[in-house]
RNA sequence: GGCGAGGUAGCUCAGAUGGUUAGAGCGCAUGAUUCAUAAUCAUGAGGUCGGGAGUUCAAUUCUCCCUCUCGCUACCA
């Protein structure tokens, strides 16, 4: 809460990387919060901007584009054009929606580095790094590969193997080989800059510990995690020619690392947008909120204020209103394994139901933790709430001012004292509303403003206009104006929530009016005022659609376990490099688990010539008790380890499954310990 | 292993600087009602607030230990 007012706002909305298409995921967690606050700052006539864009930049880019053989323009080009109509398509209104990849971009973000530069504010480092000399380029870690110096595996990236997740600097790999050029890559000095967060800390510290204990316990337990271990320098270069130069003579080849150019990313697509950029971004009266998902939390709350601190002239975040992450049937989304619901698909699916992926993703968002999106839930949302509650009540208060009333508003007569507390009901309920809003609570927001609705529908079945219309028509001329009074409030109070709906409604109402102040005012519409037939605002959803979609997933479950992207084979090898591997088959002896890790067991294994101590990473799927007795495969040669202090003598055999479980490789029960497998 | 977040009704979640009968929505049951997309309205049944110990006149709310989920981090096949 800010005890502040302030004369502007400024919105951000995490930039969504172009290198894939926009889920669910993205939706709740940052673009449907941002949306629905900043529609609601400017029914509330603010001076508000709302600006994202994509980020374009980073090496995963580089590596889509060579693997699909088109340049790394043209991958951005795609997913910008995809992911911005995506946006347009939910009704997410940024003001600006850019690129890091344009000019303006560009310019700021060097600008930007230049400045710091000539405050001193970088460290230089030199250290050595592989470069290609065919090529002639310093090589990302994801260009290296090479031998995995912990399990062997010959395809291991310079920053992780993939068969061992051993995450990896480039200068660990036995045999390196740039994957540009296929050559050996050579040493060579290179130059980089660092961001020394360190310097920061106590500065940090002051601010968001605090002066920000108001910001959400996640964000703020997450921020104390970080500071409490202690900042480190980070570098902001990166040896690649993807992405903004630096802007430093003798920096040829080097680029802002990505996570430094992105978030710069929101001054330059708000400097697209509008000349008087600077009062957005220099003035105190302007509040700045980043909306995020909680990935992004330490580069929000800690990386991009330190650099905004550093530049001196910027101003800081207010908040940070992080959400956690949404699951969807009880599962991790994921990009790579297709567990999503991908937004255009969706559309597709579901046309013209924006609003109601909208208000299910708000009514569940995860604020406070992670939560589940089932599709059951949301056509029990749909069905219940949108259709049953809001769309009854419209529908109601519609069809019995044209059976009674020929279409036209009738006058307010005299009131009841229920009238008048129905009536005050509605200015407490926006205030209510108001007040979730500001402090960045929607699920608590969207779900107040349906009790308006609900208010409706009581009100019309305690009145029961229906019953006293032969008796007493007078009076239903009161209940039905203050009906629709009620409809035409919802059109303002909902407008941030269900933008599509509402537009909808206030074309049945034929009711222009947009602003927050009017809410609560009795007389939106006049006596007199004709309004349309109704047509349906929300439609039931059957089973049969909700079936299909979980037959969608269940479908890519089954693909995912079936024909699970095969590991590409690695390059093929000489009869004499496989009888450098000295295997053997063994039996577990003794097995423990090593005190403070997670996964790893320490065991005794009997290889019939002698025993070997080897320490496998195996705790999460066996228990020590049920290993010994079992029959294994080990690689005998492979050289001593030293892991958790303990010396690992080999290497147990295991094959992994797509879900990630460990298999023993086993050899039949009449093998000999010590026999050679061949 | 360290750190952070979370574990509250069948489901999804609120809440409490410690204090009378712990809340909401959905679902369920019963009743009312028919203007309405079998929608609505009322009433009700459901919880030893993850487990254990401690502090206190009093703990679900504070402290400690344990356990499960998620994330970051370390170690790692």
């Amino acid at each position: 809460m800010t005890a502040k007012t302030y004369k502007r706002y400024l919105i951000t909305s995490a930039l969504p990387y172009a290198n894939g298409p926009l889920h669910l995921g993205h939706l709740a967690g940052v673009y449907v919060p941002s949306d629905i606050y900043t529609r609601y700052l400017r029914q509330r006539d603010r001076d508000v901007i709302s600006v994202c864009g994509s980020d374009e930049h980073g090496v995963p880019i580089t590596l889509k584009a060579r693997k699909e053989g088109i340049t790394p323009q043209e991958v951005v080009d795609r997913y910008h054009g995809i992911n911005k109509k995506a946006f347009e398509d939910f009704g997410i209104t940024f003001d600006i929606y850019s690129r890091t990849s344009n000019q303006v971009h560009h310019e700021t973000a060097s600008e930007f580095f230049k400045t710091l530069y000539e405050k001193g504010v970088f460290i230089e480092k030199t250290a050595e790094q592989y470069y290609d000399e065919e090529a002639a380029t310093f090589l990302a870690d994801r260009y290296i590969t090479g031998t995995c110096p912990h399990c062997g595996n010959s395809s291991a990236y310079g920053d992780q193997c993939e068969q061992c997740g051993t995450s990896l600097s480039p200068t660990d790999l036995v045999n390196p080989v740039s994957t540009i050029s296929g050559s050996k890559p050579v040493r060579k000095e290179t130059k980089h800059w660092y961001l020394p967060l360190d310097k920061y800390e106590p500065w940090l510290k002051q601010w968001i510990l605090e002066e920000h204990k108001e910001w959400k316990p996640n964000v703020y337990g997450q921020c104390k995690s970080w500071l409490d271990q202690g900042l480190h320098p980070r570098a902001v270069s990166r040896d690649l020619d993807w992405g903004v130069p630096v802007p430093v003579e003798g920096a040829d080849g080097k680029v802002l690392y990505v996570w430094f150019d992105a978030p710069i990313g929101y001054i330059s697509a708000t400097k697209e947008l509008t000349p008087d950029w600077e009062k957005y971004w220099k003035d105190e009266e302007t509040r700045m909120v980043h909306f995020i998902g909680k990935d992004n939390i330490v580069f929000h709350c800690i990386v991009f204020p330190t650099m905004l601190k550093a530049e001196g002239s910027y101003i800081l975040p207010d908040n940070v209103p992080a959400n956690e992450f949404l699951n969807l049937e009880n599962e991790k989304l994921s990009t790579s394994r297709n567990w999503a619901v991908w937004l255009h698909e969706y559309l597709e699916d579901f046309p013209g139901k924006q609003d109601v992926m909208r208000y299910v993703l708000c009514a569940n968002a995860p604020e406070n933790k992670d939560n589940d999106f089932t599709w059951k839930d949301f056509q029990n949302r749909n069905n219940n709430e949108l259709v049953a509650i809001l769309g009854n009540f419209i529908n109601r208060a519609i069809v019995l001012t044209h059976k009674y009333f020929e279409g036209k508003v009738p006058e307010l007569t005299s009131l009841t004292e229920q009238d008048q507390a129905t009536l005050k009901e509605i200015e407490i309920i926006a205030q209510s509303v108001e007040r979730s809003l500001e402090n960045f609570r929607f699920r608590e927001a969207i779900k107040t403003a349906m009790d308006l609705a609900r208010l409706g529908n009581k009100y019309l079945a305690d009145t029961e206009p229906w019953k006293i219309i032969k008796s007493d028509p007078e009076r239903v001329k009161t209940i039905l104006n203050i009906a629709l009074q009620i409809s035409a409030n919802l059109t303002l109070l909902l407008d941030p929530f269900l933008p599509f709906s509402m537009e909808k409604l206030r074309g049945f109402l034929n009711f222009e009016g947009r602003s927050w102040d009017l809410i609560g005012t009795e007389s939106l519409l006049a006596p007199g005022h004709p309004i349309e037939k109704a047509s349906l605002l929300f439609e039931k959803i059957e089973d049969e659609q909700i079936e299909q979609q979980l037959e969608k997933l269940h479908i890519t479950k089954e693909d995912n376990d079936e024909s699970a992207e095969a590991t590409p084979l690695q390059p093929e090898i000489t009869f004499d490099d496989f009888t450098r591997m000295d295997l053997r088959t063994g039996t577990i002896l003794e097995a423990e688990k090593v005190p403070k890790t997670k996964k790893l067991i320490k065991m005794q294994v009997d290889l019939g010539f002698e025993k070997r101590t080897i320490v496998s990473g195996v705790a999460e799927y066996f228990k020590p008790e049920e290993l010994p007795g079992k029959k294994v495969s080990v690689l005998a040669n492979l050289a001593p380890r030293k892991i958790k202090g303990i010396e690992s003598q080999g290497m147990i055999l295991l094959s992994e499954n797509p879900d990630g479980t460990l298999h023993f490789v086993e050899p039949s029960e009449k093998a000999v310990n010590g026999s050679e497998i061949n």
